[in-house]
DNA sequence: GTGTGCATTATTGTAAACAATGTTGTTCAC
DNA sequence: GTGAACAACATTGTTTACAATAATGCACAC
């Protein structure tokens, strides 16, 4: 038996397909495809040096996952969320990461605790100095955090999708320069709710500030477009 | 301009790999394939007489749906989803199916209405008659009415990808002969509820029907297995 | 008799060629 | 000049063949 020491790591054992899939996903997510762009099976072939069994199949996950749209004979391009999906998703977050954060309130642990509040202190601090680039990922971190520690598989799964699928309105929406200033004492409640052990109170927090992301999202872009 | 009068009918203008897809998909849920059965790709081939680029591509598909599991240079097999998960979709499913009843019971009109009392009907009428599989229809079927109604997308996109996943728990719980009157009131108190057009009863009663699912699925898995 | 190593087989991963489809640009009739 | 038919091109869908990998069975040494 020597499968078991063979390397893991990123391109180790990984086929061709699942590896173009996550740089295609990565791309999408970080904004280097615009929405709507073509991603044409000969480009994108030259851009990872893949096969175009593995760019077709990557094609077809990204499709599945809702990153990427076909229309058959015609190619594949960045799927474009109008406002209406980005809200829907925005509600089903806070459905879902709600029940997730009264879960971790249950079972956070120490390392859990220092973990958020440490975040706390980044957030804050990136307030301070103005930074919003760190806000913007310690914003990434505590979402991811909470669903962590919830010990749930199911939901975060689900949550992470979605949260790919509407990067665009959330990277828009965290350019505002006084959005941090806003969000910040809502996730501090998170932070506080979740190591007070406090399920309700937790998941009050977290539909609190999703809410608030609603909000903000539907003004600031039924105004524009 | 000629393609908008194209017949889009099932097979008319879909590629094989989607066919392929939807009755593979079709196939599993409906108990054809167990758990943990091997998918060879050429027996697939054969059974749906597609090229082997269709078939993977469709096992590529359900994969990614959480219908199939692959191991590299292993091949696919069905996958397996454990107490645990499926309790886990329960309620995730219970957190989205309450917010699309309270939206449903904002939305519906005179044919929901109907819709959803006939559906109604059926199930008493099923539950008279001793009729699990009409039974089992009709839950579906109300289901399903409820999310359409709501008009939402994505969380009923995500609840029945979810559905799918843990359908051998619904159908081995649905056997059990006395299932049926236990969730009758329930079903019967969210028709009522939706149909009042008071969100948060619907929701309350959409709710406690899943937690009844959830206990009753946890109690009947954790004796056997 | 047991276990290890090797050869065989089954199965999937990858690549390349071919066919079908849609798109675009051009020409010709009016 | 405008519109329609047609031809050339670009792109995707499909099939085929080939390579790589893991599972299986057998022989041989001890």
């Amino acid at each position: 038996m020597t499968q078991e020491a063979v390397e893991q790591g990123p391109q180790g054992s990984v086929s061709d397909a699942d590896r173009v899939a996550s740089r295609l996903r990565q791309a999408i997510v970080a904004g280097d495809f615009a929405p709507r762009q073509r991603l044409v099976e000969t480009d994108l072939i030259e851009m990872f040096d893949a096969s175009r069994g593995a760019v077709r199949a990557a094609l077809a996950t990204l499709t599945v996952e809702g990153l990427v749209e076909k229309i058959r004979n015609r190619g594949a391009r960045v799927r474009a969320v109008d406002l209406d999906e980005a809200l829907e998703i925005v509600e089903v977050r806070a459905a879902l990461e709600s029940m997730c954060a009264a879960r971790a309130a249950e079972r956070i642990d120490d390392d859990g605790m220092a973990r958020l509040r440490s975040l706390g202190e980044v957030m804050r601090e990136a307030v301070d100095t103005g930074d919003g680039e760190a806000y913007s990922q310690a914003n990434r971190d505590l979402h991811q955090a909470v669903l962590d520690i919830s010990g749930a598989k199911v939901a975060p799964d689900v949550v992470q999708r979605l949260r790919a699928q509407n990067v665009r309105y959330r990277i828009r929406l965290a350019m505002q320069p006084h959005r941090p200033a806003t969000s910040l004492p809502e996730h501090l409640e998170i932070v506080e709710a979740v190591c007070a052990k406090d399920p309700e109170r937790a998941a009050n927090a977290m539909r609190a500030h999703l809410e608030s992301v609603f909000e903000a999202t539907r003004e600031y872009f039924t105004e524009r477009k």
